[in-house]
DNA sequence: TATCCATATGAGCATGTTTTCAGATTATTT
DNA sequence: AAATAATCTGAAAACATGCTCATATGGATA
């Protein structure tokens, strides 16, 4: 028996072309790199969260960020959190403010290169 | 009055740093490359369209790309859909079969910068 | 023409996401 | 210590997403 059958017999149609099978599944990127890929990129996914990240060239508060996106302080906070969580976006607190500013240049970088992308097509 | 309030009254927490603010607001991305961005990004966003995309380094037709990436046809049509539609995705009919490949090199690009991103945190 | 095969599409369900609202923290100020 | 201020958090509502199943296309072959 063939234990290579997808589990659950999801696909039961037929290979056209095995060597391109073969060949792109020996070349695909583990299942790890493109949980981290999808959620880097899925953080990157939400206009809030673009406009909070763009914003933060310069550092600032959760309230002056509320503002510049013209959302509740809440709905910042959390997706603040989210950033966080995924390394994104750095807190420094000073007194009962919280300092918001972007983790490293990758960031930035990522969405000048969409920039691009998106003003190509 | 003040017909900079946020409309709907969602934000009425003061200004901290109102210099920041202004700045902020000024270099904001406008509206539309902000929507573009955020399609952009969030077609990359979810992992089986990420690996139907790192397999299309070869042409591929959508019944091979159903067994690399272990889902039912119509799963991945439905997505293939979706990366034509954002123009991620390239689509060549051959007879009854249809092969698909990157639209252009953009896509590879951000995916390996994202790459190189998620694998230095 | 009838049939088969690869792909495409629509509806529906299950799951995730983003926001709001109310209330909890943490830190200053009086 | 009490009041105030900035931020955080949990729950729930509104909306978006990804898959499956059934069915429709569009092209080849008998």
């Amino acid at each position: 028996m063939d234990t290579n059958e997808p589990s659950g017999d999801v696909c039961t149609v037929h290979e056209i072309d095995p060597e391109a099978v073969k060949y792109a599944k020996q070349h695909a990127l583990p299942g790890r790199n493109i949980e981290r890929l999808s959620r880097l990129f899925s953080a990157l996914s939400d206009p809030t969260r673009l406009r909070i990240l763009h914003a933060l060239t310069i550092e600032l508060c959760v309230c002056d960020l509320a503002i510049i996106v013209d959302l509740s302080v809440s709905a910042v906070s959390h997706q603040l959190r989210l950033l966080r969580d995924r390394d994104l976006v750095r807190a420094r607190r000073d007194g009962r403010m919280v300092h918001y500013s972007l983790a490293d240049e990758h960031v930035r970088h990522l969405m000048d290169t969409g920039v691009v992308h998106a003003n190509e097509g």
